[in-house]
RNA sequence: GGGCGAUUAGCUCAGUUGGUAGAGCGCUUCGUUUACACCGAAGAUGUCGGCGGUUCGAGCCCGUCAUCGCCCACCA
């Protein structure tokens, strides 16, 4: 089942190592939730996917967000759960059905409800059969043994448990309203299935002649067939106009009936002619209209959208035909006035894809208000639920201040029948308005309450609607962990961390999970909403369905993988909340975004190939880790930076920057570890036998294993198959449930690295099971068999490394005071003076004060002063002896290791022999620059300290591993490195060819870094010799040259040379020196900048024009010898 | 009508609390040294949508306009 390294080929192959992983986790159920795990729980259910069609783009990227967070929360140790499964989507099925049954030339009615219901049956299982295929290609980490249906027994017994509550507490009623009437499916549909569409339109004026024949008004409509149901004219009260109007009669053309002019505020007297016509059963306002004036409500529409028997001759036409015949009427009888061009939105069925009738029907409706209230109280008081990106809480809470009565009903077959029945008998056997119901979770408790209520004869008839599909979703985050019954699951899991879904289902799905989730928990039913964007095609267009725009993850899947397609789409988002657009070639199938990820994949394949060839069949735990006192420079660095990503990569998937910390990862793999670090190590793994070879084999292993671990959230299955290769695990253990990496880790290696012997790998240290609210490096659930005894192991290496450092304090600080001489004795001048000043200070004042104790005091503590500086500081062994008897007394109390960093950096930085600092030693955050943002340092301020507590993050422990002054400083190498093959390529001079070059520098501390990484420079410049020198002479014609920091970079050319070439080369640098020297000198010179900006940023502009300045009188100097 | 988002290299996008612009793809030159040609090295590329303001300093803050996209809304 699992590789060894020779054997693994040279191109990675997604196709069988994915397949192969998702069979074992599922078959091994690694993500079965097991509610008595230890840890935070942490669950996420599903947004369920309409069971229609099968997933789209959107589908995948969601999936690959959720599933990051999931596997994420899964290794940090949280108790975690990702519940799948489908929706029964009501009317998106039927109308598929209907639509299948039309083409066979039938209707539903035809077939009748069971057969109908088969069929969609059938359907569900075909398409939810395939969307499960498609999630397992995509490799989420789902509980499948959890996986529910909207439908399915248990979350129906909810919708109806539900149902009969809100009922008898008043907040489900039946009635006679006003509804969206989709004459397409023929039914009711909510105002969120409507979709206001700008049309070209017209608007038609009208004369409405006054019964008293004293004149006409005039009213303008969109909608000429409603005047069949008008019943009254409305004007506003205080138009002056129509003053004498209120009150009169009209008689209504065609059909001749009189109805009254009536006053009303909500006529615009600006719009048109100030007089609106009032058709109560067939528009939202002028129901409103019609309830406040008591006026006739005169339904003119069959469901079918034809006119009923109130259209007079119009009866039986369509609606559209009727308007046409309506128009030429009045034309005939002279009242149409004009016919304008107008432009205006008209509702449209989502589904049905027509104009939506507003139609007056029996429904059943959900009372929201009592409900949005309780549900804004969280939002308002308690910022609950919180919405990622947060812009869209305002969305969110204007909607649900706004809400209106949710019409619940819907005429159709496929879906939850409506749970009451009706006492037909009592009503001649059939469901009127006025047919008495009772309401209960099943048939049998129905009828148990009809007898009570109507004796026992009576017979009953379930209502044969269904609810919307809406009212079961709205249930999902607690029905589908066992609600109503109080199950090990619901009160494990609920409520749920996170839900992660689009925007444009916010109203339709969050927003009534919230509602129902306050009302029947009590609770809302997740922490954070995480809203990400759409998918977007190649032309910026939304992928959907009617655009037929969508692409089948599949077909990317299949040509490139599934951690690609995953990690394509996730660093994709950035800003959270932002659409991603994909590009993608129709005609080939092609995305070369998508490509560039399946490169990726390869790149890491193939190092990690490297790793594995070069560790000789060794195992991580095996090797163990690297002991600090034998770390070589780059071993350093790229642990520094590696440590800098765990803490960063965490930092960004706590807060959602899911984004970020994939490209972070990208480009620590490619970059540094890929680039620099293995290109480092490769003459050293030559090197048979040696202790160097062995920590750069440690350190590779380290570091690749915990960059597996890390980067797995985010490309699962290819990080699974290198990581059982690399740590060839004897017992089942899986990538997908060890240990992220953390700061526990960081603090082991700190405290208890092993001089010699190898300790417990990443993997053993803490199983997974290890509860992370503890963040002690105690590993209580050893399993590793390379593991000694935890106990012991502790207290070994604890004695070991503080007698180890111990044993080095005197030297290191005799070469600190060695090399710091000078500005010590600075320091203490400094420090003297002030001690002066303010004791002079003293002296004056006390002269104004009777008693001269205090001065005497002062005076005493100056004599002190100078006796301590005189005895301590003023010579070297004296000054050793005191700081080394400091150092002893602060082991004896302070932790050791949290201490020694109140060191200067400088030391570190000179001691050239240590090859720069010691990890333990961090430099003072100054030093740190722009990288304060990834690091948990010591300033409050600092937004990652939070997170860092939270995840028990000790930050002393971790600076201490993470050394921004030594990456600094390697930066150096690296830049030299880089200036050398350029001067290379300048003076084409061959990569194989081997080559001479000199470094010079004034700097002390450019030379000292610059000899630690000469080897470096060395092997990856392919110079065959070096050297380092501060000052350089003689003539320049044959050498070309660069400058990076103020270190002059001096390649001598055998043979002809150009000097043009050399000039150019000399001349664009210079170019560029200047450059900044007038940027910097710029600012420098003006005194607002040097007064106003920070201390810092002036001395940052300080020393770049220092450097610039320097660099332009090298290259000028060289430039003038030529 | 109201609200939101976007506008940065040829393309797709980053750019933390204002400190003087980056990545990937593409492009140019060179290169098959035993991880990788799905590769390596080096390099070129920007009136940061326009205008105005605040500031010592604006891609970032404020105002305004333009273009594109989305959401909400009962003006017949």
């Amino acid at each position: 089942m699992i590789a060894t390294a020779p054997s693994l080929s040279s191109q990675y192959d997604p196709e069988a190592t994915e397949a192969k992983w998702q069979e074992i986790w599922e078959a091994k159920d690694v993500f079965k939730a097991d509610p008595n795990h230890p840890g935070e729980p942490y669950c996420i259910v599903i947004p369920p996917p309409n069971v229609t069609g099968s997933l789209h783009m959107g589908h995948a990227f969601e999936a690959a967000l959720i599933d990051v967070l999931i596997r994420y929360h899964r290794m940090i140790g949280d108790n975690t759960l990702w519940l799948p499964g489908t929706d029964h989507a009501s009317i998106a099925v039927h109308s598929k059905l209907e639509e299948q049954l039309q083409a066979e030339g039938k209707t539903r009615y035809d077939i009748g409800r069971d057969e109908f219901l088969e069929r969609a049956q059938r359907w569900k299982a075909e398409s939810g059969g395939r969307i499960v295929y498609q999630q397992r290609r995509l490799g989420v980490s789902v509980d499948w043994t959890r996986e529910r249906f909207t439908m399915d027994e248990g979350l129906s017994k909810a919708v109806n448990k539900a149902f009969v509550q809100m009922h008898e507490e008043g907040l489900i009623y039946r009635g006679n309203y006003m509804v969206n009437w989709c004459p397409a499916s023929q039914s009711a549909v909510s105002d969120q299935e409507v979709e206001n569409k700008e049309v070209d339109g017209h608007l038609w004026h009208f004369r409405y002649p006054l019964s008293d024949g004293s004149g006409f008004v005039e009213v303008a409509t969109t909608r000429p067939e409603t005047m069949l149901g008008d019943t009254a004219v409305a004007v506003n009260p205080n138009d002056e106009r129509y003053q004498d109007l209120i009150g009169k009669t009209i008689k209504l053309p065609i059909t001749e009936r009189e109805i009254p002019v009536i006053a009303d505020e909500l006529v615009d007297p600006e719009f048109g002619t100030g007089c609106v016509k009032v058709t109560p059963a067939h528009d939202p306002n002028d129901f409103a209209m019609g309830q406040r004036h008591h006026l006739p409500f005169i339904n003119i529409l069959n469901k079918d959208g034809s006119l009923n028997e109130n259209g007079h001759v119009f009866s039986g036409l369509d609606r559209f035909e009727a308007r046409k015949r309506v128009i030429a009427r009045l034309e005939e009888e002279g009242c149409l006035v004009k016919t304008e061009a107008y432009r205006h939105s008209i509702p449209y069925s989502d589904r049905g894809k027509v104009p939506v009738e507003p139609l007056i029907s029996t429904q059943w409706f959900v009372k929201t208000e009592p409900l949005a209230k309780r549900t804004l109280a969280f939002l308002d008081e308690q910022k609950s639920p919180e919405f990622i990106p947060e812009r869209w809480t305002k969305v969110y809470r204007d909607w649900l201040v706004n809400l209106r009565d949710w019409c619940i009903s819907r005429q159709l077959w496929w879906g939850h029948q409506i749970p009451a029945w009706y006492a037909i008998s009592e009503t001649e056997g059939k469901i009127r308005e006025d047919t008495p119901f009772v309401v209960a979770e099943n048939a049998e408790s129905a009828q148990q309450k009809a007898v009570e209520q109507f004796g026992p004869e009576v017979q009953l008839l379930q209502d044969p609607d269904v609810l919307d599909t809406w009212f079961s979703s709205g249930l999902w985050p607690f029905s589908t962990l066992g609600w109503p019954e109080e199950t090990t699951d619901l009160s494990t899991y609920y409520p749920t961390a996170t839900l992660v879904t689009g925007f444009d289902i916010i109203f339709f799905w969050v927003a009534r999970m919230t509602l129902m989730a306050g009302h029947f928990t009590g609770q809302m039913p997740f922490k954070d909403v995480y809203i990400h964007g759409l998918v977007r095609d190649e032309n910026n267009k939304k992928m959907s369905k009617s655009a037929n725009n969508g692409i089948d993850p599949l077909v990317l899947i299949d040509k490139y993988g599934t951690d690609a397609l995953r990690y394509t789409l996730i660093r994709e988002v950035a800003g959270a909340g932002q659409d991603i657009r994909l590009e993608y070639n129709r005609k080939t199938d092609e995305s070369t975004s998508v490509e560039a990820s399946r490169n990726f994949a390869n790149k890491l394949w193939n190092a990690s190939r490297f790793v594995l060839m070069n560790l000789d069949g060794q195992t991580p735990g095996q090797l163990g880790q690297p002991a600090i006192a034998d770390l070589e420079l780059a071993d350093r660095w790229i642990l520094s930076r590696y440590h800098r990503l765990v803490q960063r990569t965490r930092n960004q998937v706590d807060a959602y920057g899911l984004g970020e910390a994939a490209k972070g990862l990208y480009e620590f793999i490619w970059g540094d570890f890929c680039d620099w670090y293995i290109e480092l190590v490769k003459p050293r793994l030559r090197q048979e036998g040696t202790p160097s070879k062995r920590v750069a084999q440690q350190t590779l292993a380290y570091v690749l294993e915990g960059t597996l671990k890390l980067f797995h959230p985010f490309m699962p299955h290819i990080t699974e198959e290198i990581w059982q290769t690399l740590t060839q695990p004897t017992s089942e253990q899986y990538l997908a449930s060890q240990p992220y990496p953390e700061a526990a880790d960081i603090q082991l290696v700190t405290e208890t690295v092993p001089l010699s012997s190898p300790v417990a790998d990443a993997s053993g240290e803490a199983e997974q099971g290890a509860d992370p609210a503890t963040p002690e490096p105690e590993p209580t659930a050893q399993t590793s068999e390379h593991s000694p005894e935890p106990e012991s192991d502790i207290r070994d290496f604890s004695w070991r490394d503080a007698i180890h450092l111990f044993g080095e304090l005197p030297v290191r600080l005799g070469r600190f005071l060695d090399v710091n001489q000078t500005v010590l004795l600075w320091v203490c001048a400094f420090f003297l003076g002030m001690i002066s000043i303010a004791i002079m200070a003293a002296v004056l004042g006390a002269i104004n004060r009777v008693p001269l104790l205090g001065s005497i005091f002062e005076l005493i503590g100056l004599g002190y002063s100078l006796n301590f500086a005189y005895r301590r500081l003023l010579w070297y062994d004296d000054r050793k002896a005191w700081i080394e008897s400091l150092q002893k007394q602060k082991e004896e109390i302070l932790p050791l290791l949290s201490d020694s960093k109140t060191l200067d950096t400088t030391a570190e930085a000179l001691d050239g022999d240590l090859a720069l600092s010691e990890p333990e030693i961090a430099p003072e955050p100054s030093v740190a620059r722009d990288d304060t943002e990834t690091v948990s340092d010591h300033t409050p301020k600092n937004d990652h300290s939070e997170s860092s507590e939270n995840i028990g993050v000790n930050s002393d422990e971790f600076t201490a591993w993470v050394d921004p002054g030594l990456e600094e400083q390697f930066e150096l190498v690296i830049e030299t490195i880089r200036t050398i093959r350029n001067l290379r390529a300048e003076a084409s001079i061959k990569p194989k060819q081997p080559i001479k070059v000199i470094l010079q520098s004034e700097s002390d501390r450019e030379r000292q870094i610059l000899t630690a990484g000469q080897a470096y420079l060395q092997d990856l410049a392919r110079v065959e010799s070096l050297s380092i020198t501060p000052t350089v002479e003689g003539e320049m014609k044959q050498t070309i040259i660069g400058v990076v920091g103020t270190v002059q970079v001096l390649l001598p050319l055998s043979g002809v040379v150009d000097v043009e070439i050399l000039k150019a080369k000399l001349d664009k640098d210079l170019k560029k020196a200047e450059a900044e020297i007038r940027s910097c000198s710029g600012r420098l010179s003006n005194p607002n900048f040097v007064e106003q900006a920070p201390p810092a940023v002036v001395q940052g502009a300080r020393d770049t024009l220092a450097e610039a300045e320097k660099q332009a009188e090298i290259l000028r100097d060289r430039l003038e010898r030529l």
